[in-house]
DNA sequence: TTCACTATTGGACGTGCGCGCAATAGAGTG
DNA sequence: CACTCTATTGCGCGCACGTCCAATAGTGAA
C-alpha cells in the first residue's frame, strides 16, 4: 500500500477499526479485519500500536469523546435550562447515534471482566452525569425546575434514557424510538417538575 | 469420571457452564472450560449439546427464567398492587442478583449482533415489563395508583430500574446500591402518584 | 456370568487469533 | 545520484478455540 506519513496512517487505522467495531462489535474486531479493511497487511496496525488492547481503548474513546463533545456543544448554543435539557435529549432521539450506543452496551457487558474498560467506561458516565447535573443546578437557581436534590435527578435522568435507549438498540422492534423519547421526556418534566409536555416543545423548537 | 444418569450429566453440564459463565461470562466460555470444572473431557460436553452455542443458549435461558419466576413468586404473596411492586424492586436491590443482570448485560450487547440472542432477550424483557403492567393496573384499578398510560408507566420503571442497576454492577463504585434502589422507588412513586416514600417502606415490610 | 448399550475418554484436526521479525520498497536529504 | 530512514510486507510462531471420532469402560438386562 501507498506509504503515508504516520499521523495520518495512525488516524486511518483508527478510522478503519472503529468501522469494523460498529458492525462486529469491539471485542470480536481483530487486526486481520482492520488490516483488510485497509487493504494493508496485519503486521502494519502493529507497528502503530503496541497491541490490539490499545488501539480498541482508543476507538472507545474516540468514539465517546466525539458524542460527548458534540453533545455539549449542542447545549451551548441553547438558551435556557429547559433549552440546555433538550438539546441533551436530542442525542438519544437520534437514529444515527445507535452505533455509539452499542459501544456503550459493549462497554458495559465488558465492565464486569476488564478493569481498563471498567474505569474509562465509568470515567465517562459520570461526565455524561455531570453535564446534567450542571443544568439542572442552573434550572433550579433560575426557578425553572423544582428544588430537588441535583445529584440524585441526574443519575434518574441519565438512567431512564439509558434503559429505554437500550430497548430500542437491542430489540429494535419492541419500543418505537419516538415513544422512548416522549417517555423519558416527561419522566423528567415530573422529576423536575416542569408543566407537561414542556420538555417536547423545547425538543421540536432546537 | 463417574458414569452419570444422562438426565442428571445433562444438568450437571448447564450448571458447570453458568458457574464458569458468571464468571467468564456468556460469549468467553468455551467448552475446556465447562469440562474442567467439572473434571471431565470435553467430548462429554458434545455427547450431550450438539453445539457450544446450544448450550450456551439453555444457560441465558435457565438465568433467565429463574430470576423471573422468583419474582412472580415474591409478587403473588404480597397483597396490595403497592406490596407487588415493592416486591417487584427487592430483586433490583440485591447483591445476590448482580450476576443475573451480568448476563442481562452481555444480552444487550450481543443482541445487536446475535438475531437468536436478540429474539430470546426482547422476549424476556416484555414478559418483565408485562409482569409490571399488570401491577400497575390492579394499583390504578384499587385506586392506589394514579390512572396513567399503564404501557409507558411500566417501560418507564423497567429503564429505570435497568439503568441505576446497570451503572451499580458495571461500575461498581459510581453509586451505592441502596441509594439506586432508593432513586428507582421515588421515581416510580411520582410516575405512578404514590405518597413520597410509600414504596421504600412497602419494601422494608417485605 | 455374559452381553449389548452407551457414558466417557483423550487426542487429532482445521481454523483463527495476537504478535514478532526479517525482508522489501518508497520518500526525503545530501 | 547515492544513501539513510522507516513505512510496509508477508509469513511463521504458539496458542486456544469448536468439533469430531475411534477406543475404552461402566452398567443394567438376559
Amino acid at each position: 500500500m501507498t506509504r503515508m506519513n504516520p499521523d495520518v496512517r495512525r488516524q486511518a487505522i483508527v478510522d478503519a477499526a472503529q468501522a469494523v467495531a460498529s458492525r462486529k462489535g469491539l471485542s470480536a474486531t481483530t487486526v486481520r479485519d482492520v488490516a483488510d479493511r485497509m487493504g494493508t497487511s496485519s503486521g502494519l496496525i502493529h507497528h502503530y500500536f503496541a497491541s490490539m488492547d490499545e488501539l480498541l481503548a482508543v476507538v472507545f474513546d474516540k468514539v465517546a469523546e466525539a458524542d460527548l463533545s458534540a453533545t455539549r456543544k449542542r447545549m451551548e448554543i441553547a438558551m435556557s435550562p429547559t433549552g440546555k435539557l433538550a438539546a441533551y435529549f436530542a442525542a438519544w432521539g437520534d437514529p444515527d447515534n445507535d452505533e455509539t450506543f452499542q459501544f456503550w452496551l459493549d462497554a458495559w457487558s465488558e465492565a464486569g471482566r476488564n478493569a481498563a474498560v471498567r474505569e474509562r467506561s465509568r470515567d465517562l458516565n459520570i461526565e455524561w452525569q455531570e453535564l446534567l447535573s450542571e443544568v439542572i443546578r442552573q434550572g433550579i437557581e433560575t426557578g425553572e425546575f423544582n428544588d430537588t436534590e441535583v445529584d440524585a435527578a441526574a443519575w434518574k435522568a441519565l438512567s431512564l434514557l439509558d434503559g429505554l435507549t437500550l430497548q430500542v438498540v437491542a430489540h429494535p422492534t419492541v419500543i418505537e424510538r419516538g415513544k422512548a423519547v416522549m417517555w423519558a421526556a416527561s419522566g423528567i418534566e415530573k422529576e423536575l417538575g416542569l408543566p407537561p409536555g414542556a420538555l417536547a416543545e423545547a425538543m421540536q423548537d432546537a
